[in-house]
DNA sequence: GTTTTCTAATTGTCTGGCATTTGAAAGGCA
DNA sequence: TGCCTTTCAAATGCCAGACAATTAGAAAAC
């Protein structure tokens, strides 16, 4: 692990690259101790707020984690699926509003990816799954429930379709797809008429998962998309009739 | 923003957080800049370093870029999809490894969402992501190819797949699961005679493509993965019996 | 043998300072 | 006036040293 003080680039992000890079290649394994801060501002000849800004880059991927204490210092993360959904959906978020992604685009995606879990989930789904989705189906009937609260709980019953199918991989990369669609889809108001719509075609989803049906579920989804760009098509020309008005 | 001197967490995470809130729910928009370190530091009620503690977390995440010099500063960054990228596949490839996925679910996965883009690709493929493929299968015919080299060029096969979708959304999420796979394909060893069958499919896949057939080129991924699954079976089976004798 | 206290190691934070970079203003010159 | 050079100030990058807080283990007291 050697660094370069000449290079254009930080200390610390150097530093950060070379740890990163012994993690990722197996020099470093998992729950593994790294040296003290103090050892590595020797090691790399540089002062300890220079490593420690290092680490701190580390620890925002959820790459090592920190103790103090006399056994304290710095361990290599077992990176988990669980804490790699909030960075995973940050990002997804982020990139969808900062680069003016079309609601049209992230929509065609998500589908699209969702559909890809459905045979799998048909086939694998447990009695939880179906559950968990039953019951935000009849929560999204209810009346009175905020925009905001429907699109909550239009994500969990998705969520659940793609964990249905026990992939933990699917289900990780589905989440950024998924959630980050939820401040895009925030923008819609839901009349009572599209909600019963919508909750008709979570219903029949819900039935063909039930059935392990496959394809079924395939149409389904696909039905739903249409159902989803349609009002979003109406929304926003609503909102631009009345903009421009 | 506020923080809680008081709280377990790290001032430097909290800060972070604070302004991490203000970027994603818009306070902060793209190309504004904070406010100097000194000036942050006052506002927090922190010192210079721990505020740059909290920069740092930031940058690493790409969702800041700092600048020396007089007009310099701490600027939100537009988080492109270029850069969201490697940082995508540094967190799966070490999801995988960390995690000790099976080959199987993993690629699983990554079949299971290019058969999702493959309807897609089939309407939307231009001549360059045709020409990228053939190329890339051609390389692969190419005797005295390392394994390690084959599986690059089967990445950059299946990448030209997935962005024959034209969908940004869909690349994305797709470079995960399909670049994290290679440290798991590089333990295979590929026999002549199961890189010339995967030619063959990947030969399909592109002539699918060509007539933009997208059911066709769905048919041919299946086939594709079973080949791989099977192959890996064969190589690992035949690894554990080395492995006792 | 158990509880309490002490100690050493380590991270978290602060103060103060210097080095480096960089844009912009001030000044000089044709 | 217009262009070039110099100077300057603001900002980040980096360092040295120190103290506070936390924690596990060792030592001491009971």
């Amino acid at each position: 692990m050697k660094i370069d003080p000449d290079s254009p680039a930080d200390l610390s992000a150097q530093i950060a690259g070379a740890i990163r890079d012994a993690i990722v290649d197996g020099t470093l394994i998992v729950d593994e101790r790294l040296p003290s801060e103090a050892e590595l501002a020797e090691h790399f000849n540089v002062s300890r707020p220079t490593v420690r800004e290092a680490l701190k880059r580390l620890a925002a991927q959820s790459l090592i984690r920190t103790q103090r204490g006399a056994t304290g210092g710095a361990f290599v993360n077992r990176l988990s699926f669980e804490a790699a959904y909030p960075q995973q959906i940050t990002t997804s978020t982020l990139l969808l509003s900062m680069n003016a992604v079309k609601f049209e685009t992230a929509c065609e995606a998500r589908y699209a990816l969702e559909r890809a879990c459905a045979p799998l989930s048909a086939e694998r789904r447990t009695p939880d799954h179906l559950a968990t989705m039953r019951a935000e189906i009849h929560r999204q009937g209810q009346p009175g429930l905020t925009d905001e609260a429907f699109c909550a709980s239009d994500v969990a019953f998705h969520r659940a379709l793609v964990d249905g199918a026990c992939n933990p991989v699917l289900s990780y990369q589905l989440a950024g797809a998924v959630e980050a669609m939820q401040p895009l889809m925030n923008m819609i108001t839901f009349t009572a008429r599209s909600r019963s719509r919508i909750v008709e075609i979570h219903t029949a989803i819900a039935d063909a998962l039930e059935e392990h049906h496959g394809l079924k579920t395939q149409e389904a989804l696909s039905s739903l998309e249409q159902e989803t760009q349609a009002l979003a098509t109406s929304v926003f020309e609503a909102k631009a009739r009345a903009a421009s008005e």
